[in-house]
DNA sequence: GACGCGTGGTA
DNA sequence: TTACCAAGCGT
């Protein structure tokens, strides 16, 4: 049947057949509070660094105390890095508040650019995060591809592609009339019905057109990286009295930024750190990160003149740290 | 392109 | 317990 006069429908041709994923999407998206609410593309952003390789439910609350605290970039340029990890301790990944803060810097009281090419350079902004905040703050057609995306677009080929051609693939399906909702749609759809282990294939609104879907393994895609997780052994030492406790901070990649016990790892710098004072082993605490597992050995040592302490509610700490500290004090407790 | 970077949840 | 994984980025 003709469309009716005066009508306009447009039907572009060149994209693949995805019908009904925003149907999927309007019917079945989760309500997120920047779905929920009128949020600013900064605090969009904030969203999408935090929720960078972090679950929705541990990056919830962090979204909502630091865009409390830092409505604009303006408000964070003004602060100091140190409040920002503050904010931001137990996280993870402490490198993005790093970028976050010299991003803020960078701004000098400037609104974010819109622009994927312009969001693209600024520090702590890759290809994912651009394509997102200029497709759903700005309405820009970017695809995004995220770790969602590389396993629907996997999945749908029943194919291992490269990043350049799973980029390609997201632009050549995105729906230009809705960008920024197609790509949350194609994330959703990833982490509520296309999961990295039982896919719910027979509830999916792209099943017909999956290849992945009519193999007898779905999960076969995509490639999964390996980890390798190596074992390290490490040392802490605990010097503590009615003031608190020597911390130190912390420098460089691993925990910058964030304030710590002194802390040595490997053979020599272990012997060479517990070599500096008297020390009393009092247990072990395992700690895993993603690609190295930590036995930290920790040692108590009375407090010297030099030593500064300080309270650890006072200063972004990691977890690692706090994980020692409950130790501590647990040993502490069982003593008296 | 591969690797380093946190943390917590799940099978 | 182990292995895998989660809205990636910088080097």
């Amino acid at each position: 049947m003709a469309p009716s006069v005066g009508i306009a429908i447009t039907l572009d041709d060149s994209r693949p057949y995805m019908g009904g994923l925003l149907d999927w999407y309007d019917q079945n998206a989760r309500p997120l509070p920047w779905r929920i609410q009128k949020v600013t593309p900064w605090e969009s952003l904030l969203a999408e660094i935090i929720l960078q390789q972090t679950r929705m439910e541990t990056g919830l609350p962090y979204w909502e105390r630091i865009r409390a605290a830092y409505p604009t970039p303006a408000t964070l340029a003004a602060d100091t890095e140190e409040n920002l990890l503050r904010l931001w301790q137990g996280c993870g990944y402490y490198a993005r508040a790093r970028n976050l803060y010299k991003l803020a810097k960078t701004l000098d009281g400037e609104d974010l650019p819109e622009s994927y090419d312009s969001l693209l350079k600024m520090p702590g902004i890759g290809p994912y995060t651009a394509a997102a905040i200029a497709s759903i703050s700005f309405g820009q057609p970017v695809a995004c591809v995220d770790g969602n995306v590389r396993r629907v677009i996997s999945r749908l080929r029943a194919e291992h592609l490269s990043d350049p051609d799973l980029q390609s693939e997201a632009n050549d399906l995105l729906d230009h009339n809705r960008p920024g909702d197609w790509n949350q749609a194609m994330m959703e759809i990833g982490s509520l019905v296309c999961t990295p282990r039982n896919p719910s294939c027979d509830t999916c609104p792209l099943e017909s057109n999956c290849l992945a879907s009519k193999s007898s393994n779905p999960e076969e895609w995509p490639l999964r990286r390996s980890t390798k997780q190596a074992q390290i052994d490490a040392v802490v030492i605990v010097v503590s009295d009615s003031n608190g406790i020597l911390l130190e901070a912390r420098k460089g990649r691993t925990l910058g930024g964030l304030w710590g016990l002194p802390y040595a790892e490997g053979e020599v710098e272990s012997s060479e750190l517990l070599a500096s004072r008297k020390v009393k082993l009092i247990g072990k605490v395992r700690h895993d990160f993603t690609h190295k597992r930590l036995d930290i050995a920790v040692y108590i040592s009375e407090v010297t003149e030099n030593d500064e302490t300080r309270s650890p509610e006072s200063v972004p700490m990691a977890t690692l740290d706090r994980k020692v500290l409950r130790f501590f004090r647990a040993h502490e407790n069982k003593q008296s």
